[in-house]
DNA sequence: GTCTATAGACGGATAGAC
DNA sequence: GTCTATCCGTCTATAGAC
């Protein structure tokens, strides 16, 4: 049985991402809880106290999905795939609202907040990540440039996918994702045959 | 001398882009131009008849830089290597507060507001011109589709920029796409030639 | 006298905070 | 449960141009 205030942390981490967060408000979130205010301020004190919290569980839950990755996918380009077919995976959330680190990211960067560093964060996790996985598939290069640039693709095709809820777009950006991405593990394949 | 009606809109469509529309309020507009909120509900009777026409304003102003864009380049790839090169040119105001397009049709979307078509629009010009530009090249595929990835792609630089505000990633990513839309157009030109 | 432009008070609602 | 701040929106009043 889950604790009120976990509880209050998991709906303010849906409404965060479906509404934003600046448009939720306390009783956004505990209403559906069927909690009164004062209850509410028992566990946080201000709404920013809620917004770490949000942000800590989505860092815990990133982290646990990338080291379940590890066991899903045989070799490194299998894990990549992992990472990019997210997109497919969460499409009708994205179409809906987007990517939920995206965008509060480029919420909080708005607001000029203070937990936009932590919020960001969660992209790090990501770039770092797949880094990770391009040196263990033999890349030698700047595989951190490589991370990031998948990261940004992705981001880019979660942004348009919410604009305009395209999912044969989506579609085709992973395929072309993939492709790119078997590409950079052939080509360093390639460059150590050479020597 | 601009009317007063133009001096609030130029306002709203900065503070929109530096703050988000949610977060500006009528006093943040009417009080830089010295205006009384009275004075302001003369010219916009709500806050939706702002963003029409911010959003109008922005349309008008994408057709003419896209048309500018039409002399400025002699051939079609140096026209698309306009639309990548605006990264580079508005760099320090992506880093701060990201792609104004992309950033609006985000935020309304999380809104569910009315005018998230409208500013969705924004996206169509680019994705339209681009498209056009593709076909002007010679390439007889799926411009829409070359265009729309391009779009996705700056829009994801835009976001991590944003995030990180990493100017030389900027660079690079830039380098990538100016490569990646002459290696289009040359692949079409050298299946013209295969024929 | 009418129209335009500006000003400022007021109200209902809702927010966050205690 | 209350308090204060702020929001959007409406209302009335004023000043000048034509």
């Amino acid at each position: 049985m889950a604790t009120t205030r976990d509880r209050i942390i998991e709906e303010a981490d849906r409404l965060f991402y479906e509404q934003g967060f600046e448009a939720t408000s306390f009783a956004d979130i505990a209403a559906p809880l069927g909690l009164s205010r004062g209850n509410f301020y028992y566990h946080f004190k201000t709404k920013d106290d809620i917004l770490d919290a949000v942000i800590a569980l989505r860092l815990a839950r990133t982290r646990a999905m990338l080291e379940a990755w590890e066991d899903e996918g045989t070799t490194p380009l299998e894990r990549i795939g992992c990472f990019i077919r997210i997109l497919i995976r969460n499409r009708t959330k994205i179409m809906a609202w987007g990517c939920p680190v995206g965008t509060l990211v480029g919420e909080l960067s708005k607001l000029e907040h203070s937990a936009q560093g932590q919020a960001a964060e969660l992209f790090s996790l990501f770039i770092d990540w797949l880094a990770a996985q391009f040196r263990a598939a033999g890349v030698t290069g700047d595989t951190t440039g490589l991370a990031t640039h998948l990261l940004a693709r992705s981001q880019g095709v979660a942004s348009l996918a919410q604009a305009f809820g395209d999912e044969g777009f989506i579609e085709a950006e992973v395929a072309g994702m993939l492709a790119w991405s078997a590409q950079q593990i052939e080509a360093a394949g390639a460059a150590v045959n050479r020597i």
